[in-house]
DNA sequence: GATTGTGCCCTTTTT
DNA sequence: GGGCACAATC
C-alpha cells in the first residue's frame, strides 16, 4: 500500500484515495494524470475492490496499454489484467458481442471503419443515382456521424424539422433517406460502424432494463481518461452505467479540448457538477514535464480562451531557456532552419535525435521538414499519414477474414470478389447491389440463392465458385487457429503470387505487408495465453479480426529503442513529451487555420490546439513561421499567427536567419517580400494592436554589460539583423535601401518601434 | 474490363 | 503539388 501512495502529491493522493462517489479530476498537462489513474486503480484492488467490477475507459489502444502495463507493475498482474481497462469502443463492442442477438446482430458482426463506410455510402449513391458533388461522401460521412454521437436515429433525423431545414437549405434534402438506407445496409451485412458501437450501446441500456441492470452491477467503479473528449453517446452511457454506484471518476483538461470536429463535447465536463451535486473536485496543477517559461507562455496563450475551467497551472522547475521564435523566409527555409537548429543543438549539448520533435498543424507541412532532415543527414520518422491496416492489400486480405467469419459483410465482399482478378466486373457489382437492396438482404444471399436473371450463366458460375471457396475457408476457420487459416486462405487466392507479378519497389512493399499481417496475426496469437496454467490458447480467426478492427497501427510500433527526430501534428502528439519541441508554420490562415477563424468557439479549439503543442515541450520549445509557402501548388504570403503575440513576451527570444551562414540568397529573397512585412510588423516586432494577456513592460534598456563589438560599417548592416542602438535599444533590422553614405535602415526596436535610421551616423552594433 | 487521361478539391481524425 | 474520381480510350 505505502508503495502506491509514496511518490504522489497532495492532490493526487487525494485523487487515488477518494474511491467512492463521484469525482472529477482537473489536470493540466504534464501534471500526472495516467499516474493518478493507474494508482487509483491499484489502490482500489489493494483495498478489495474486485478488478471484474472495474471499468476504465480510455479514448486510444495505445493509452489503454499504457494504463495496463503501468497497473500490472503495481499490483499482482494476474489481478491487474481482469480490470475492464480499453478504449470505449473496445469495451463497448465486447459488450454488444455479448449482448448482440437483444439488437438483431449476431456475436460475429463485422466493425466498419471509415474507409468501408465511404465505399457503402458511395454504392448507395450509385444505387440512387445521385451525384456524388451534390452529395460529396464526407459530407455525408460527418452528417450521419455527428448524429449517431449525438443519438439521433436516421428516423429521428428524418422526422426533425430543424435538421430537414438545415440540409433543405444546403441543397442536400435526401441525406435522411440516405442515412435511413446506410443504416438499413449496415444492419443487413450484420455489421456496425463505429459511431454505432456507441449508439447500439446506448440502444442496449436504454431498452432492455435487464442489460442495464447487469452492468451496472457489473461495473460498481468506473473512471474515465480525457473526459474532455466524450461526446453526448459516451456520456450518455457513462451516466447510465455509473447511476446505480455513482462511483465514478472522470479526469480531464478543458484546455486540451481538440476533438470537437469529431463531436467532442466540452460541456460534459462543465455539467459533471449538475449531473453528480455532490461530486469531489480535484485539480492536479503541479507540471512536472515542462521548465517555467514553457509553461508559463502556455498560460499566457490560454489566457485568451474566454470558455475554461479556472486552474493555475505552474511547475518548480528552473525557470529555464527562452522560448525562440525563428523567422523564415519560405517554407523550404523554415526547414532548413529547424534542421540547422536540431543539428546545432545536437553538435552543443550533446543530444540524441529522439529528443526532438517537429509538430505541425497539417500533414502537407512534413515535406519541407523532410527534405531538410534529410539533406542535414538527421534521421526521422513521420508519424501519422497512411496506417498499416490502411494499406490496399493489407484491407483486401483482411476482407477475406471478415467474410469468411461474416459472409453478409457486403463491403468485404465487394471489396475482394474480383481480387485477385475472377472475371467479375463493376457491371455485375452493380447488379448485386441492386438485387440485394430489391431483395432487402445480403449479397452473399443473392449470390448463394437468389442470383438474379440478368447475370449471365458465365458469370453466375464464378459467383457460385466464389460462393463455395469462402465456405470452404469457413469451414477451415472452424476448425484451425487463426494462423494456420490466415495462411491456408492466403495461399489458396494466391495473393502473394499476384501481387509478386508487380516487382516495382511499391510491389515487393505490399508482399512484405502481407507478411507482416500474418505475422501480427501469429504474434496475436502467442499472446493469447491461459491466465491459470500458462498454456497457449488456440484462438481464432474471429478472435484476431475483432481485435484488429479496432486496432490502429500507431499502438504496435513505438519503437524506443530507434533514435530518431519525431514528426507529427499536433493532433497526433497530444500525451506525448519530448526535450526539444518545435512547433512550426505558424502563420495566419494555416495555424489557426483559415477555416477556424470563423467562429470564436473553433478559433478557441485552434489555441487549445497550440496550448497542446506547447506543452509538449520539456526543456525547449522553438517556434517557426514562413513568410511565403507553397499552398495547394502556388506560392502563398503570409503573416505570423497571432498566436506568437499571445506568448508573454518576457518569454520569447527572436533568432534571425541572417544568425546562420550562408543565407545569403535568402536575404534576397527576404528583401523581396519586405514591403509586405513592413505592413504588418508596426511597433513591436509584431503587431501591437493585438490584446495582451500580461502587458509587456517598455522602458528603454540601458545598454548591457554583455553588448560588446565595435559600431558596425554600415555596408555590413543587413535586414533580418538584431542590432543594438544607444539610444532605441535592441532592434531588428527589417530591410535596408541606398548605398554607401545615403544608405538607410529601417529598424523595428522591441520598445521604440520603426525607425528609419541612416546608418552613417547612427552607430549600431550587430547583436547576431 | 483494364489502362491512361483530365478536372477538382483540399484540416485536424483517438475509434 | 498531388490524390482521387470519373471519362475516354484500347
Amino acid at each position: 500500500m505505502s508503495d502506491i501512495l509514496t511518490g504522489l502529491n497532495e492532490p493526487q493522493r487525494e485523487a487515488v484515495q477518494t474511491v467512492s462517489g463521484p469525482v472529477m479530476i482537473i489536470a493540466g498537462a504534464g501534471a500526472g494524470k495516467t499516474k493518478a489513474l493507474t494508482h487509483r486503480i491499484a489502490y482500489m484492488i489493494e483495498q478489495g475492490v474486485s478488478p471484474f467490477s472495474i471499468m476504465s475507459l480510455t479514448f486510444t489502444n495505445k493509452a489503454a496499454a499504457e494504463m495496463k502495463e503501468r497497473v500490472m507493475k503495481l499490483v499482482d498482474p494476474h489481478a491487474g489484467r481482469n480490470v475492464w481497462m480499453g478504449t470505449f469502443h473496445s469495451v463497448f463492442a465486447r459488450i454488444l458481442r455479448s449482448e448482440a442477438e437483444c439488437l438483431g446482430f449476431t456475436k460475429d458482426f463485422t466493425i466498419y471503419d471509415t474507409d468501408d463506410s465511404k465505399q457503402l455510402l458511395n454504392n448507395i449513391l450509385k444505387e440512387r443515382e445521385l451525384d456524388t458533388k451534390a452529395y460529396p461522401v464526407k459530407y455525408l460521412q460527418n452528417r450521419i456521424s455527428m448524429a449517431k454521437s449525438a443519438l439521433i436515429s436516421a428516423e429521428e433525423y428524418c422526422a426533425n424539422k430543424d435538421i430537414q431545414q438545415q440540409d433543405y437549405q444546403a441543397k442536400k434534402p435526401l441525406i435522411g433517406e440516405i442515412f435511413k438506407s446506410y443504416n438499413a445496409r449496415l444492419h443487413r451485412a450484420n455489421a456496425m460502424d463505429f459511431d454505432d458501437i456507441l449508439f447500439h450501446t446506448n440502444i442496449l441500456l436504454r431498452d432492455f432494463p435487464e442489460v442495464l441492470y447487469k452492468y451496472q452491477h457489473k461495473f460498481q467503479y468506473i473512471l474515465v481518461d480525457e473526459y474532455q473528449d466524450t461526446n453526448y453517446a459516451q456520456y450518455l452511457i457513462i451516466r447510465r452505467l455509473a447511476a446505480v454506484h455513482e462511483n465514478i471518476c472522470v479526469v480531464g483538461d478543458d484546455a486540451q479540448s481538440i476533438y470537437s470536429f469529431r463531436g467532442a463535447n466540452i460541456q460534459n465536463i462543465l455539467n459533471f457538477r449538475k449531473d453528480y451535486p455532490d461530486y469531489k473536485l480535484i485539480r492536479l496543477e503541479q507540471n512536472y514535464r515542462s521548465t517555467q517559461n514553457i509553461v508559463n507562455a502556455a498560460n499566457s496563450v490560454i489566457a485568451f480562451n474566454k470558455n475554461q475551467i479556472e486552474k493555475k497551472v505552474w511547475s518548480d522547475k528552473e525557470a529555464g531557456e527562452l522560448i525562440t521564435v525563428m523567422r523564415a523566409n519560405s517554407d523550404t527555409e523554415e526547414g532548413t532552419l529547424v534542421a540547422n537548429s536540431i543539428f546545432g543543438f545536437k553538435m552543443s549539448r550533446q543530444l540524441a535525435n529522439k529528443d526532438f520533435a517537429i509538430l505541425y498543424r497539417t500533414n502537407s507541412q512534413s515535406r519541407s521538414m523532410e527534405e531538410a532532415l534529410r539533406r542535414q543527414g538527421i534521421p526521422y520518422k513521420i508519424y501519422g499519414g497512411m496506417s498499416f491496416y490502411d494499406r490496399k492489400e493489407v484491407k483486401d486480405l483482411l476482407a477475406y477474414f471478415r467474410i469468411v467469419i461474416n459472409p453478409h459483410d457486403d463491403q468485404s465482399l465487394l471489396r475482394i470478389i474480383n481480387t485477385p482478378t475472377r472475371g467479375i466486373g463493376e457491371t455485375t457489382k452493380e447488379r448485386l447491389i441492386v438485387a440485394s437492396g430489391q431483395q432487402k438482404t445480403s449479397i452473399w444471399n443473392i449470390i448463394t440463392s437468389q442470383m438474379p436473371p440478368e447475370i449471365n450463366e458465365g458469370t453466375a458460375t464464378k459467383l457460385r465458385n466464389f460462393a463455395t471457396m469462402i465456405q470452404s475457408f469457413a469451414v477451415i476457420a472452424g476448425k484451425e487457429n487463426a494462423f494456420d487459416t490466415a495462411k491456408h486462405i492466403c495461399d489458396t487466392i494466391g495473393l502473394v503470387k499476384f501481387l509478386k507479378e508487380d516487382d516495382s519497389p511499391e510491389g515487393i512493399i505490399r508482399v512484405q505487408n502481407i507478411e507482416e499481417l500474418l505475422n501480427a496475426i501469429m504474434e496475436f496469437s502467442d499472446k493469447q495465453v491461459d491466465e491459470v496454467t500458462g498454456e497457449r490458447l488456440e484462438i481464432g480467426l474471429s478472435a484476431f479480426l475483432q481485435e484488429a478492427s479496432l486496432m490502429t497501427d500507431q499502438d504496435n510500433k513505438k519503437d524506443e529503442n530507434d533514435d530518431t527526430v519525431t514528426l507529427m501534428t499536433i493532433h497526433a502528439a497530444k500525451g506525448l513529451e519530448f526535450p526539444y519541441v518545435y512547433v512550426v508554420g505558424l502563420e495566419e490562415n494555416l495555424f489557426p487555420g483559415v477555416q477556424s477563424l470563423g467562429t470564436q468557439d473553433e478559433l478557441e479549439e485552434e489555441r487549445r490546439l497550440f496550448y497542446v503543442a506547447i506543452t509538449r515541450a520539456e526543456k525547449k520549445l522553438i517556434l517557426s513561421h514562413a513568410e511565403s509557402r507553397y499552398r495547394y501548388g502556388s506560392l502563398t504570403i503570409s503573416e505570423p499567427s497571432r498566436f506568437i503575440d499571445e506568448i508573454d513576451k518576457k518569454l520569447i527570444e527572436q533568432t534571425h536567419k541572417a544568425s546562420f551562414k550562408g543565407t545569403r540568397n535568402i536575404d534576397e529573397g527576404f528583401n523581396f517580400s519586405n514591403p509586405f512585412v513592413r505592413r504588418t510588423q508596426t511597433g513591436g516586432f509584431y503587431k501591437k494592436e493585438t490584446p495582451r494577456a500580461t502587458p509587456t513592460p517598455t522602458a528603454t534598456p540601458a545598454r548591457p554589460s554583455n553588448v560588446t563589438g565595435n559600431i558596425a560599417d554600415p555596408d555590413d548592416i543587413k535586414a533580418g539583423m538584431r542590432v543594438y542602438h544607444n539610444k532605441f535599444g535592441f532592434g531588428n533590422v527589417i530591410s535596408t535601401e541606398g548605398t554607401g553614405a545615403n544608405k538607410k535602415a529601417l529598424v523595428t526596436f522591441d520598445t521604440e518601434g520603426d525607425k528609419r535610421l541612416m546608418l552613417t551616423f547612427a552607430k549600431l552594433i550587430i547583436i547576431e
